[in-house]
Formats: structure tokens, sequence, C-alpha cells
DNA sequence: CCAGTGAATGTTTACGTAAACATTCATTCG
DNA sequence: CGAATGAATGTTTACGTAAACATTCACTGG
């Protein structure tokens, strides 16, 4: 900076009023000052900007490495918004979603250049871990409950999850089969329990539960069981990925759909409406819980809004070919 | 800093030292430091510290907002190698794939705080944009040509098609039609060079060239041109996401697969193994490149390496139920 | 027993920037 | 015509850290 100032025979204090484009500047000046900073290939050091200014405008995102489809595209608005902002954002990926994985990616962050937080992350890895986080940070948890603690943004998982059950039960059929994701993620135990109260509230009896991973892979081995299973009409599945498994199975089996079983997926993936039947879903939209988030720390650090609670980014039904009435008996 | 070292009764460079874990200090001074640290609630400014150091220790990514799949593989496994050696990864993105995009997320990168840059992004975006990087600042190029101005890493995209059509050839298919990717994307481009090559090696005559643009759908739109098709029995995808609207199409029209059409894709995403048929593919090491690109940039800085050059990452083929024998005729 | 040695710790300084305050100087107005 | 005004620019200083150099002091060997 001295030596662009010596340059354009100005004060430092003048190029860092251009650099940062404030007023009181002779456009005569400015123009001198801009000449010499491209001569020089001058270049403004952002920790020493950092330093001086208190902030690096910056976000961290905190999340697990190989994660889901649906935490990429969180994470891809979430850089897509904080740009937009001016925000740059950080990964702190966790290897293992281990309660010491997090510890170590959170007391990392505490030495990180980073203004606020957004955590993708199951609550109950969360929970020993945030008090590692330096005080006066501002944090948003995406995919989570814990609304009394954090302020939380997510996916209405139990509205979509009851616009399934729902769909299929209008549809006609006596209940519907759940296809649940892991034990230990909120987002699945959450469209299960929505899963099972509509049900109840319908009058109906929840069949027993199947459980998978998330993965294809666990969607087809599940499938194999529901394809055995006479009274099996209608199958709600926690996401697309398990859909795809299971629609594998079923036509392995012989088992046509939707003549004779319905399925329905959720998340809407780009390649749902190209499954074999075209997969009716239940569509998330990424992008606007990627976009809350940012503008959840954003308002946080400029001290617009406090406090905790929940925002909820509403579902859609998709309807497409894997879903239809049941078979008459 | 200083309050600590107030409180620990020591100098503020003996709690720098302490911090930095630097030999020289008395395990009883160690001990009183770490106690004032975690009293205080002490955490080492990294502004302040980069402006010392005259380091980030911070990589930047540049790629496009709404990527493929394997960009973001590759980048998961960007962020995971770097935060294995220490460093965090920032995120450029870049919304549109447009020069102006790409020129303002290299400008942007400027005044970043990053030691070393990722590129994720087709060469003939990259061109004009690079000069506005600060000279000095390395980069490595993943998912590209320019071996010769850049230093880059990418799967054997060539490789991987040359493998998938001798795949089809070796079957008894007299030749082997092609899904190819956007016209625009240079990994597309590389498989379709190839596949070209390799037919016309085996003295065959390369069919017609189909066009997708890497989506499900576009490769259900070719797929009900290419049912049509009656010479056709083997499709090689440019990648797996068009395999599977291509399956779509052909068993919408009728086609058995792999009986009447045998179909390999590219890519081996984890949902291949579950498609109808479970798909014969080129599987990719997003990882191994991920990882290369890391120790490219860290090499650079380190000085140890120089110079241009390309690495190229081996493919595999994964053999499942998509492709067969042609029909008798 | 004293000079010499080296480990432990302290002091000074600079990294590049921008806020706060100071200065200059042309203009305006009573 | 001189004081007052305010825009343009300059000077000083502090942000938190770590490298370089300085000091202290206990201990060793001659």
């Amino acid at each position: 900076m001295g030596d662009v100032a010596r340059l354009a025979g100005v004060s430092a204090q003048t190029v860092s009023r251009v650099s940062n484009g404030f007023p009181g500047v002779t456009e005569e000046t400015r123009r001198q000052v801009l000449a010499a900073m491209r001569e020089l290939g001058y270049r403004p050091n952002s920790a020493a900007r950092a330093l001086r200014r208190g902030e690096f405008r910056t976000l961290g995102v905190i999340t697990f490495s190989l994660s889901t489809m649906g935490n990429m595209r969180t994470l891809d608005a979430i850089a897509t918004s904080a740009a937009r902002e001016g925000y740059a954002v950080t990964l702190l990926p966790v290897a293992v979603p281990t309660q010491d994985e997090v510890n170590g990616a959170f007391s990392r962050l505490g030495e990180l250049a980073v203004d606020a937080v957004i955590v993708i992350l199951e609550t109950h890895l969360l929970d020993a871990a945030t008090v590692s986080l330096p005080p006066g940070v501002p944090v948003v948890v995406a995919d989570s409950d814990a609304g009394d603690r954090y302020t939380v943004v997510d996916t209405d998982q139990a509205g979509g999850a009851r616009e399934a059950v729902r769909h299929l039960l209008d549809l006609g059929h006596g209940t519907v089969w759940h296809l649940a994701g892991p034990e230990d993620s909120f987002a699945a135990q959450r469209r299960t329990n929505a899963w099972r109260e509509t049900l109840t509230a319908a009058g109906r009896t929840p069949p027993p539960l199947v459980r998978g991973d998330w993965s294809a892979d666990s969607g087809y081995r599940a499938g194999l069981r529901l394809a055995d299973e006479p009274g099996c009409t209608a199958v709600f599945a926690a996401n697309d990925q398990m859909a795809l498994g299971l629609l594998r199975a079923l036509h392995e089996r012989g088992r046509l759909v939707p003549e004779e079983v319905s399925v329905i997926g959720f998340d809407d993936i780009p390649e749902a409406s190209s499954f074999l039947p075209p997969l009716t879903t239940i569509h998330q939209d990424f992008a606007e819980v990627g976009r809350l988030c940012v503008e959840g720390v954003l308002g946080k650090m400029r001290r617009e809004t406090s406090g905790h609670g929940t925002t909820l980014v509403p579902t859609r039904l998709v309807r497409r070919h894997s879903t239809a009435p049941p078979p008459n008996r």
C-alpha cells in the first residue's frame, strides 16, 4: 500500500480510501491511485484487513465429509447466497460422524477465520460439541431439531411425510408401509414419526417399520423383503435413492409399479423423473434452506435477530408415475 | 494474548510459544499458561496470525454453483485431504458458467485469504480469466486439458472411454453408439474423441453422434431416438445420469436391456448398481483426483514441484448387468 | 570459585490496513 | 477583506501475533 501511495504521490490513507470506494477523493486522484495499483499489481491483504476490521467476511460450514446429496445441495445454496452477500464460505469437513471428529472440527473452528457458523449435522452429535464454540459466534443449524437451543432452518420433514402418506391414502390404499432412514438421523426420525401419526390419525394400523441407511442398496435389500409381503400395496421411502433400490427389487420380483405397488420417495433428486417408472416424490427446496441459513447468520451478525426458533421450508408433492390406486381384490 | 500473559504471570511471547507448541517452555509454565487460556477463553486470532505468518493455511476452490455430482465428490475429497494437512477450504462458487462470472470469481479471489487455488472448471472459460490471478499463487486445475499451461489432475477420460467401447466390441457388437455430453465440456469431448478413435482403430464405422447435456432427461430424449434405430445394439453414455434416462426410454419402447441393447455409463455413481438393470459403467476415482489436487498445490507451495503437466487418474470397468452380447440376427 | 554455557523467558519490532484525528487550502459570506 | 466553512488529503495509531534479538539465571568444568 505504501508503494502504491508513493507511486501515486499520495498518502497510504488515500490509497485505502480508493481501495474501499470511500467518498472524498477527487476523480483525478482516484485515477492516479488506480493506475498505480494496476502498475504494481497491488492486492489488498485480506489478513491485515480482517485484523483491522475485526471481521473476515467468511462463513464456516460444518458438515460430514461424504455427505448426502441433500447436504451437498444445501451447501451449494449456502455458498451461492453467501457470495451474493459478499461472504466467502469455508468448509469444515468431518471425516466420520463421531463425537470426537465433530469436537475436532469445532475446535479447529475456534482458530478459523470465520464470522459465523452454519452446521449441517445431526443434533445428537452437536450437543456435546458446541461448548467449544467461541462465544458470540452466530450459529444456525440446518437439518436438525434443537429449535430451543439453536436457530434452526429445515425442510418441513413432518409436513412432507404427511403429504406423502395422505397422497397414498387418498388413492385408496388401506395402509402405507415405510422404508425409513437410519435411526440416528433426525430427518429420518421426523419422517417416520409423521408417517406413523398420519396413519394413526386416519385410523389405520402402521405396518412394521422397515429400515434402510439412505443408500439405494439398502432400499434394494428392503424391497426384496417388502415384495414378499402380500398386503403391501403402498410404500413411502424416506428418500429417493432408497426408492430407486426399492423399485429395482419390486421389478425383479415381478411386482408391477404402480399397478400392484405404489412407491413414493422424498427429496425429488433430478434423476427421480427418469426412474422406472418416474418417481412420485416429495420435493425439498434445498436452495431455500441454504438461503435462509445464510440470512439467519447474517441477521444475527447484524444483531437484527436473536434468540432461537425453527424456520420450516415447505415441501411439495410431485406426482409422477410410481403411485396409483391399489389393485382391485 | 496480553491478558493471558498477565494472568499467567509471563510475557506475551511465552503465551505465543505455548499456543504454537514451541519448545523451550517449562512444563510448569506451560500448564499455567494453558490454565490462563482456558480461564479467559482465549482463541488465537487467525487474522493476526495470517498477517504475521504471511500464510492463511487455506485453499480456494473455484467451481460452478450447480455443479455435477462428480465435481461435488471431487470437492469433498479436496476438503478432506486439505483438512488432513491442516488446511481449510474456501469455496468460490460461480453462479453461471459465463466468462464474466468466472472473471468475477477470480477477482474476488484476489482479495481472498487463500494460499493456493484449485480450479474445477472448463478450460475455455479459464483462459481469459487467469490473468487476474495474483502472481505467485499456485494453481492446480481439475477436469480439464491445458496441461501445457497449468498443472492438471484429471481422470483418464480417454482411457475410460476406450475401455467402455472395447468392452462392448469384445462382447461382439458391430459398432457402438455414443450419447455424448455437452459440446463445451472438455471431459465430454475427450470421451467422444476416444470413442471415435477406438471404433476407427477397430475398423468400425462410428454411427452418428447423439448429444445430451449430462442430465437424465436429455438421456431420455436421446434414448427415444436411439430406440428407433434398428442397428443400434450398444450405446456408450457419457455419464450415468444420461444412461439412466436412456434406460427408461429403451424400456418404454420395449427394447430389452441388455438382451437387445447394451448400455454402458461413465462415473459409477452410487445409484448405478440399483438401476434397472444394474448399470455396467466406468468407475471414476474422484477421491484420488481430489487428493492429488491438494497434493499438487501443497507441493507447489513448498516449492518442491513446479512447471506444468497432467496427472491422469486411471478408471476401472465395473461390469454389472446392462451389457451383453448382441442379439443373434 | 569463577568464567562459560545454554535453557528459559522477556523485549522490541514489523506484518498491512483503516479509524480517528489533524492539516491544508480554496471558497463563501458577512 | 478576513473569518468561517468544508472538502480533500495527510499523520498517527492500534489491531494480535511471532520473529529476532536480549536478558536472566542455574549449572558445569577447569
